[in-house]
DNA sequence: ATGAAAGCGCTAACAA
DNA sequence: TTGTTAGCGCTTTCAT
């Protein structure tokens, strides 16, 4: 193995300035730098990680908390984590993965033993266990998803709220003036994550804005007929949905079909979930997206900054997009 | 932070002797045993991974490379993710998670660095670009697939062979006499990977032990009509099918639905693909499922066999489980 | 702009 | 059975 005592008699140089060539920790000269570099392309010499983060107090290695549990859509947690591992390594960091099944004790033990200088914790609920040890461990770390109190803590999340504007606005702009959104079931808005209120607020406010009437459903799985039917009922001139759960998505759409309403000539249907879900579904959806990529590469700049100590936001709310396809379309006065 | 001197001072002993009972390797009295553990636990003492690192020159961390391309079942890629992490936690080593898009140089980078002392690789191609590096790099390393030449490494995967004839036998157990193949589409049999002309062969091997009539038919995503049809055609006793193609299951049971055939009652189907699509299909597909999670613990397991120089088989196949579902049932004369 | 040298916290000879 | 001690390879004062 090459270190760095061979790299500095190559270059006739002292190893603490070939430490000092690697970091840019203080000035060398154009002409030593050169023999530096020149001499570990030579060795092939690559710093040893440990020494590195024994002598260093600095791992270089960011640890990345995975949900588990059912519910959760696989494809877009994997997509989260490619976008923290490509990001992570363009800040000459690398990704160790943890399972949520780990728990607390998971995160104190890669703290301790200072395996990881950061931590990115995925699927916070509103009153997460893990977050008293979170804000006790003085590891830099980022949250995806906002618990109930997140005053210092950083969090970052698509912006829920105004992802339910963007549908009705959506909505609006194509000449509907009543909507609803069918949600998650009623048990997520009680118990577990803040973004479920915070589409019902958007939703809810957008539609006062535009003079529109509308209406609110919490749904369980498997509900799409009975909350078709419902909807049909209760709100006859409806001629908007915004769906704010993957699991009805697909059924609802069938069960319209079955209804005998055509989406999106009588009826126009937009979401918020997966693209993948969206695109799949018997028609096309428009949709609001969960922009996986964008909130892992924010994550873990958020994370680099606090490790060189800047200040960064409690709160990053990334925008919705929104995609429109064969779901959508003008409200037709019959 | 708490050291092992720190340890020792409190436990009254040398810093060497907590380190040996740490790790065990050397006999240690009962009682000092029990004072060290008591200090350790009163001081909450852990060791730092970067100093072990070093001194021991083990990470105790490996490294998990997972493939990004098209094409590719996410779930089935998490799924060993998170079985990988959980196996390795019981040997008491993390993962670090590497994407294929790092390529050949991550492999020589975490491997130089001495980030982590062994290798997992996933999707493992007949003439992998990595194959060179990863003989040389002499880090325990574990592929998940077969490459054309395996010799000198250490592949696991399902035993496709075993998966065809397990589909084409349990097809004879109901009295089926004529049985097609639907595979990968043919680039895959010439470029990618084995297990195609394993699945092939233990198909037709199979169908010619029992005296069965069969055909292979390497198919194309979105040929499904054509090959449904042209299978009618030209094989019309046909009565039983084995699908090997993700992409086409879904696609091929309603062409079969369009073209009037009934599943079971006049066709019955078996496919060789992950449990969630089997399960998702309009008719519930009885299926070999990919055992993902045993792959991903087998192969952990191997590299902690190989990681205290035990010698390990080059080849592991990791017998096939099939699931009956409504798709498959005994064959109706008429 | 560079070098010398003292650790970083642990493991594993070597000694007893 | 236990202790002493010399590193492991790097970073970072402190000097110059």
């Amino acid at each position: 193995m090459v270190k760095i005592t061979d790299v500095a008699r190559r270059a006739g140089v002292s190893p603490s300035t070939v430490s000092y060539a690697l970091s840019g920790k203080r000035p060398i000269s154009e002409e030593t730098r050169q023999r530096v570099e020149d001499a570990i392309r030579e060795l092939g010499y690559r710093p040893h990680a440990g020494a590195r983060a024994l002598a260093g107090r600095r791992s270089n290695v960011l640890a990345l908390v995975v949900p588990l549990r059912a519910g959760i859509h696989v494809p877009t947690v994997m997509r989260f984590a490619v976008s923290v591992v490509t990001t992570a390594r363009r800040h000459d960091h690398d990704v160790l993965l943890l399972t949520q099944e780990e728990g607390a004790d998971g995160l104190t033990r890669v703290a301790d033993t200072a395996l990881v200088d950061a931590l990115i914790v995925m699927d916070v609920q509103l009153d997460d266990p893990r977050l008293p040890l979170l804000r006790t461990l003085d590891l830099p770390t980022v949250l995806i998803g906002f618990p109930a109190s997140p005053q210092g803590l950083t969090c970052v999340d698509l912006d829920f709220r105004a992802a339910g504007e963007a549908c009705v606005e959506h909505l609006a702009r194509l000449g509907h003036r009543s909507v609803a959104l069918i949600g998650s079931p009623p048990e997520v808005y009680v118990r577990r994550t803040a973004f479920a209120q915070r589409v019902v607020q958007g939703f809810t406010d957008a539609a006062d804005r535009s003079g529109m009437s509308s209406s609110v459903h919490p749904c369980e799985t498997g509900a799409a007929r009975e909350v078709a039917e419902q909807l049909l009922r209760e709100q006859p001139a409806l001629t908007g949905v915004v769906v704010h759960n993957e699991a009805l998505l697909g059924p609802l759409v069938d069960a319209f079909a079955d209804l005998g309403l055509r989406v999106p000539a009588d009826l126009s249907v937009t979401a918020i979930c997966p693209d993948e879900l969206a695109e799949s579904a018997r028609v096309p959806i428009t949709s609001v997206t969960l922009p996986t990529a964008e909130v892992g590469e924010r994550a873990v700049e958020l994370l680099m900054k606090k490790l060189d100590g800047t200040a960064v936001p409690e709160s990053t709310l990334v925008p919705p997009r929104m995609t429109e396809r064969a779901s959508t379309g003008r409200r037709t006065v019959t």
